[in-house]
DNA sequence: ATTAGGG
DNA sequence: CCCTAAT
């Protein structure tokens, strides 16, 4: 169809680079750009002035939704997901000594430009090249926000290096285009490397960069905070020792909210664009939020047993306990039931001017305590602003003077899936067909150098999925239909190398020579 | 770091 | 896509 340049005259042309013997390792490096694309976004500040519009509304009890008629551009928010709070038991905070210093008090937020459909990436993925700000990871404090507990959130703790960093800047850095890292291969380390640290993100060392704790109306210095909350681990309260004794501490030092998505105007003015994000964020919290609970990645339904009936005891290792906050708005549409969220256990006022006095639970999102952190959730319960105080209550605390983490970033366990496009199988068609099939490094820099998000090994698994494809009844494919032509190509690019695969290893200077001089067999048809 | 295959 | 043994 989109016929590039002529026809197709087999894999004779590159007949010549194609056996030549592969380089050392050593020299095969590829000369990779990979640099920091800056694209940073922590817009922290949002969450925290979220929190403080909801705490003024909750007074004036009058939401003014719909006051900026200028940009009336319904922030249609097509995509939520649940915002998810990681909760960290207290005595393995660690704190970012780290050289961020200057606190920024605005809102930052990412504009993403449309991107540019690139030929390698063959992007066919439908990126409209409107006038959308897309806003990802609008409210992302700290490092552990992790879709997936279970499989996140690291049981190694305590001596474990602070933070998942790499020395190389180019690591932990937000995707904003799909929130999920990528691309940190600097010429020294490549795939391997990405690979092995996103390893390490998904499983086993996962450590977090653990904040300091932040208060919202009263900032506290890191040491101080750091001073406090070694004093809190040492000094246990003393009254009625009887009932501290089986206590549960915990610390929620991760709140996110997850991505939105905002149309507005290109001529829209900054304010305006603020404007909408917050009211998207409002309408985000607004309503109710219902809180639920995992360990371990499970749900923890909200029967009656008792934290320590479902695991959680005074010794054990909270890393593994999450909780999700998920708006119950009416107009809820379809929010892909993730299975990284537990179920809504608990409804909670939240703004509406219930925060004050809610019917029994509420949610605190300001107390952020340096001296009452301490929780006690005997009960699956979020307590009021009392009893916070009263140093037993579940508190979220949500940092308002934070500063971004340079190295910290958003993990996701799993890469999100980006189907091959028509364009890239073609591309990898073509790769193989000229280098064959048991050079997949080669393969990648040839077609898919460029292209971060397919590995060599993924243009591997694509080839095993063509041949695959190729050799079922089109009635069982799925997804976008690849050409029958192409994969005609699979079959036979696939035929052909795995009946000379053994002989190349005979003939280190021939292997290709049937092929070259019978390129009809690639034509087909 | 790559390859090769199973999951 | 992930995981991993084997190179």
């Amino acid at each position: 169809m989109v016929s590039k340049k002529s026809i197709y005259h087999g894999p004779r042309d590159d007949f010549q680079s194609s056996v030549i013997p592969k380089a050392p390792r050593s020299l095969r490096k590829s000369p990779h750009k990979r640099s920091s694309d800056g694209s940073k976004l922590c817009a922290f500040e949002l969450l925290a002035a979220v929190a403080d519009k909801l705490l003024q509304e909750s007074e004036s009890s009058t939401s003014s939704i719909g006051q900026e008629p200028k940009e009336q551009a319904t922030f249609p928010i097509v995509k939520r997901e649940d915002i998810e709070v990681k909760v960290n038991d207290v005595k393995s905070n660690h704190f970012d000594h780290g050289s961020s210093t200057e606190s920024e008090s605005n809102l930052t937020l990412k504009l993403d430009p449309p991107l540019k459909s690139s030929p390698e990436s063959g992007n066919d993925s439908g990126l409209e090249h409107v006038s959308e700000v897309r806003i990802v990871n609008s409210v992302n404090v700290d490092l552990p926000l992790y879709k997936n507990p279970v499989s996140c959130f690291s049981k190694h703790r305590g001596n474990v290096k602070t933070g998942i960093t790499d020395d190389d800047d180019n690591s932990f850095r937000p995707d904003c285009r799909g929130a999920r890292m990528r691309a940190f291969r600097s010429r020294s380390r490549s795939q391997a490397g990405y690979r092995r640290i996103r390893k390490m993100l998904t499983s086993r060392y996962r450590k977090v960069t653990l904040t300091k704790d932040y208060e919202l109306t009263n900032p506290t210095s890191q040491i101080e905070a750091a001073y406090k909350r070694r004093k809190l681990f040492h000094h246990r309260p003393k009254s009625s020792y009887e009932n501290k004794k089986n206590k549960v501490k915990f610390s929620i030092n991760s709140f996110k909210v997850p991505e939105l998505y905002i149309e507005i105007p290109e001529n829209a003015t900054i304010g305006s664009l603020k404007r909408l994000v917050m009211e998207a964020i409002r309408t985000y919290l607004g309503g109710k939020l219902r809180v639920g609970m995992t360990l371990e990645g499970k749900k923890v339904k909200d029967n009656n047993r008792t934290l320590k009936q479902i695991g959680i005891s005074v010794n054990r290792d909270l890393d593994t306990l999450g909780f999700t906050l998920e708006p119950s708005l009416p107009n809820d549409i379809s929010r892909e039931p993730s299975s990284c969220t537990a179920g809504p256990v608990l409804d909670v006022g939240f703004s509406n001017g219930s925060l004050d006095h809610p019917p029994e639970t509420s949610l605190e999102l300001d107390k952020c305590v340096d001296k009452n952190h301490e929780i006690v959730p005997l009960e699956t319960e979020i307590l009021t602003e009392e009893k916070a105080a009263d140093s037993n209550a579940l508190v979220l605390a949500v940092p308002i003077n934070y500063k971004p983490i340079k190295k910290s970033e958003v993990t996701q366990c799993r890469r999100i899936r980006r189907p091959f496009s028509v364009t890239e199988v073609e591309a990898l068609v073509e790769a193989v067909e000229t280098l064959g099939t048991g050079r997949w490094r080669d393969v990648k820099l040839r077609a898919f150098d460029g292209a971060d998000h397919r590995t060599y090994v993924d243009l591997k698994d694509k080839w095993k999925t063509l041949v695959h494809t190729a050799n079922i009844s089109p009635q069982q494919r799925r997804g976008e239909p690849v050409p029958q032509d192409l994969l005609d190509r699979v079959l036979a690019a696939h035929g052909y190398w795995s009946n000379h695969k053994v002989k190349q290893l005979k003939h280190k200077t021939e292997p290709l020579g049937i092929l070259g001089g019978s390129s009809v067999e690639f034509v087909g048809i």
